[in-house]
DNA sequence: ACATATTTTTAGATTAGTCTAAATATTTAT
DNA sequence: ATAAATATTTAGACTAATCTAAAAATATGT
């Protein structure tokens, strides 16, 4: 009876490294298409072999993370659903950390914040939140999971189409080319950072826009190139 | 020969996590006793069974990194020297971060640089030290190595023995009691920080002091409870 | 100095995560 | 529908890091 409600409560499993990787690889897979996820595409995610997967897969499922039915496939379990978003979690607050505050440049970060993203401690990872500014996306621009694992629903628009007076947070670049974002880097805009729009120069599309309180004029190139996130009343 | 120069040229091994522990704590023990370090100790400090510490020696010492003769106990070659040095780095300046960017207190910060300790990117701890300022010692008022494993020889004097106008970057407390601590926390004066003497008030041993330019009065008691650090010349 | 106690090492087993090779189930193509 | 191709699982082995129990070396006390 306790030992059910321990299970179904918010008690945590510990996980090691390795199941942790698999549970991050099934979720991608399963992100992109949305049926079973197979051996062979797990194996391959995860640079192992097929059987490797299959003796991960029989852990994994009798610890309650995933479904399984031999030969079918695999699915995660809601436990394991949260489990992969603690992860991604984790991995992007670090992401943030390592280019906002140690000025990695972002297509530079992965492999240390795949390491990083191992780290117990939830007290390490709400405070890196904290001391990040509850960053919504990571240096790509991908969302960033809360807590529970919920993703904050992320509208977003180019800031070239949002009427003028909308604010909101920069969550994203169209272009990922190392000329626009050394542009970036130049103008002091980066992602997360709130900006506001201001005005619009009709004849050739520029806009005047607040970053962070700071006035900057930018072309209508860049603001096409600039995805901000949208409130649910606008 | 070239595999010789590798070897003792600056070519890193690949340390798994628990080699890096077994060297971290007979580092740990060859500082305390300076003789050679018996297995019953490394078994006592790492908390396993002295057969397996002998298991672990015996790899170490394929790998060059101790000194080993069958029942007389270990020493660390230089190699290993500059291994455990190098994760002493790593484990302090966490700490720092721990403590000075995410809050986090002083005590509470071990377990989860012991973690941190172990990853691995040499721009990661490069950046991070930067990042710090680059610390002198960790928030216990450990010395942190420098990049190569040598330690900035710390002279350090209580800040109520200094003459007027020495000047220093706080390098530890003699008292670690909460109420001092919470004391420093309210007053804004940190490990790390740079401290200049203005006037001592003769009649009861007070300083003016100044803490990162801010000018602040602290009690000979204060005073007498923290170290500064000298530079060579004074 | 020699018997006893302690320390260290060896031998053999265990677990997690991986592998290869073989067996089995499923899917696909004719 | 059935043979061939593909995917998955099982069986058995390997490595790293650990353990227990027994053997060997060293240290200690009278």
């Amino acid at each position: 009876m306790l030992y059910i409600k321990c299970i179904f409560g918010g008690v945590k499993k510990t996980m090691t490294r390795s199941e942790e990787n698999y549970i991050k690889s099934i979720y991608h897979l399963d992100k992109v298409e949305s049926a079973m996820v197979s051996t062979n595409a797990i194996a391959e995610e995860m640079q192992t072999k097929p059987s490797s997967v299959t003796d991960m897969v029989k852990k994994l499922s009798e610890k309650g993370m995933v479904n399984h039915k031999r030969y079918k496939g695999v699915s995660l379990t809601e436990i394991g659903r949260k489990a992969a978003l603690s992860i991604i979690r984790k991995h992007r607050l670090w992401e943030v950390f390592l280019v906002e505050k140690l000025d990695f440049a972002w297509d530079e970060v992965h492999e240390v914040a795949e390491q990083l993203e191992h780290i117990k401690s939830d007290a390490l990872i709400e405070k890196l939140d904290a001391h990040l500014g509850f960053p919504r996306v990571d240096p790509h621009g991908d969302p960033i999971p809360s807590k529970d694992g919920e993703f904050k629903k992320v509208i977003k628009k180019l800031l070239s189409e949002v009427e003028i007076g909308a604010e909101g947070v920069c969550v994203g670049v169209k272009d990922s080319s190392t000329p626009f974002l050394k542009f970036l880097d130049k103008n002091k805009i980066a992602i997360n950072d709130y900006i506001k729009t201001i005005e619009k120069e009709e004849f050739d599309g520029s806009l005047y826009i607040e970053v962070n309180g700071r006035k900057v004029h930018i072309s209508n190139q860049i603001a096409s190139n600039l995805y901000l996130e949208i409130k649910e009343a606008e």
